[in-house]
DNA sequence: TATGAATGAGTGTTCATTCAT
DNA sequence: TATGAATGAACACTCATTCAT
């Protein structure tokens, strides 16, 4: 009974080892570098233990994947009811998941970029719907209804401007994993700017914008 | 001399043919898939003769996306002049580059994405004074500096405006492009939605707007 | 010493299970496809303690294949004295053998195909003086020998004849397990055409068929 | 020229050492255990250069196989028109196929118990119809058709007959290649017996033997 | 210039078997 | 008695690369 529940643990801390060194490698090379033989060297270990613990390497990729999106999800929801207004919840929200994303660069990468059907189920967010189905934009939409309760504007076009929240903070985020080398303070201060600015201009929209109508 | 010449030019057109054929491989099947073995099948050359115009693999995919880049700056760059006002010009600006980017998808991907200094050197817009130096950001910097002409805006935030416009319309095209099975309308509204009314959004500004105050 | 017996009990009927999961894995997949494992999991216990009762898995292939032969064996000899005449018994003998082997197609080939010296044991027929070792060409021989009781036929010829007769229903059996696609009315009636007509032709000879002869 | 003459003789060269080596194996251990690693090995190449010759393992045991069915059926055909009576001609075929299957004993095997739908696409016999279709077959069924020429015997009958000796000869040669201790003189008796005797009473029938119904 | 032969390292995966517990 | 962890060898196959010709 102690002995069992030993071995539970040791199962689940094997298996996070396989998982947090295929994490590292994905992280490092990329998940099409990732290969059974790397991760059973790095911990060392025969590749066959690797099949002890997981069926096959699509089941480790799944978890990785899993783990990760779990990540940024609990990262994001954990600031869903922090804030007051509409608008500051989408802002914050925005913010830790861009925050949580750059806390694991690669992996969320990985994830975002993955183009197989088990990576899409999780992050698909373009169809129509998708503000229905998925939680994170679930609730964005959420916000934006708030915010334009009282309003005329079309379910349609709500949605759309979630997506496009969606898009441009990925956006953000690839590009500033990918230029590795911006130093800490523009870092901060393109985050903030996105964040305290970029997405009030998106959400908000411009319906009534006489000012900027004049500009252009 | 004229035998040097014609050798040249044969050389030339072979590397010439080497690349297209990498790149088309690349668009089919993905960076990852792509192999010098698929390349000379294709050109029904031998492997071997490929080492013979590049060093090796790496040097291929380097000049590949040295191509890339090109063809995506001269899509955009060709647009430039073609609109009357500066928020038009954005517009189209934007609806050019993201029609070029979907013509090329993967090789599009394989160049964005790649973190190597080289690449780098071509695709890196977030550190300060891009706008100075990167001909893609200059061109919608001009234009947010005419749009704002007159009125009291800072230089940076003008420069990290076009840099969010970068972001996020390099954030619709990945997720364009990695949720391949989006039909053909909703792609459509969703890429009308982000050039005529997302960019508006981002690129005007909310400096008037009581209206949207009033919503939030 | 009850004790003692439970045990000898318990491992006998382990051992038997293994022995017919290993059995249905044969008949299902083939022999090649049998593998620990399999009989592990079918048996819901660990691969390990097959090892408790079988020194490794030849010793496992081995005790199959000596109860698939006295599986054979047995729905042979069931059939002996159920007829009255000779020639009636050795058609009811060849067309039991044929339905017993045709329920465990697998099986019957594994033991049949084996070259192992422990198989040949069992299987071996065409060594001079088969006929007195074997149970059943001894009974096949002795049918013959009660045909041909009072003419003058020699001991080997009878002998031969016998072994013809084994020869001939393996072939059979084996081309109507190796040829899986055969209809079900097709095969009937090619057995009934070697049991009641081809049988009888290699067992009666041609002594005395001077119509047949005129037919050369 | 005379280089691409040799080149190819090299390629076939090459192409026969490696399917007389997966040949080999498959006589020495069988089918199943043949392996690319184990032709490398023997022929002391690398196992990628297989991969120059053979697509894959697939196309080695094809390769392999339909060579054997070739040698066999050469042999037999071979033999078609020496003999005169076609009873002669029958026992000719048949001895012939006997001793050309002996000289190559496991590829013999490999072959004809192979289920494989290309390698049933030569082997398969006991369809109806079998004897219009399959040339060993054919040439038999024109055989027994001679000999019973102007009697009245249905072409079923004569098919499955044609069959039966196919069936039996099968049986006889497997049972020889598995019982592989069996000393010369007895084979000798053995396959004499069998295409002296035993062929000739299958083939003939029993119609007219009151003798042999006496035995009975 | 161009080829094809050849290699060695690498891929995911399966398996029989051993051993400490 | 029974387990599960672990290994090492084997499998088919792919690839980038080299080299003699």
């Amino acid at each position: 009974m102690a002995v069992e529940k030993r071995r539970e643990r040791e199962i689940e801390e094997m298996k996070e080892l396989i998982l947090t060194t295929a994490s590292e490698i994905i992280a490092t090379e990329g998940l099409d570098k990732l290969s059974i033989r790397k991760i059973a060297n790095k911990i060392e270990y025969s590749p066959s233990i690797i099949y002890h613990y997981f069926k096959d390497k699509d089941e480790i990729i799944g978890n990785v994947m899993q783990r990760g999106y779990k990540k940024i999800l609990s990262a994001v929801s954990s600031a869903k009811m922090e804030q007051e207004t509409p608008i500051d919840r989408v802002k914050q929200m925005t913010k830790n998941y861009i925050r949580a994303a750059l806390h694991m660069p690669e992996e969320f990468m990985a994830v975002q970029l993955n183009q197989s059907e088990i990576a899409l189920k999780h992050t698909a967010s373009l169809f129509k719907g998708a503000s229905k189905e998925k939680p994170a934009l679930t609730a964005l939409y959420q916000c934006l209804q708030e915010m334009y309760a009282g309003h005329d504007v079309s379910e349609d076009k709500l949605e759309m401007t979630g997506q496009m929240i969606v898009v441009a903070t990925l956006g953000l985020i690839f590009k500033l994993i990918i230029e590795k080398d911006i130093d800490e303070e523009q870092r901060e201060r393109l985050i903030d700017f996105y964040t305290e600015d970029i997405v009030l201009r998106i959400a908000k929209g411009t319906h009534n914008d006489n000012y900027i109508e004049s500009l252009s």
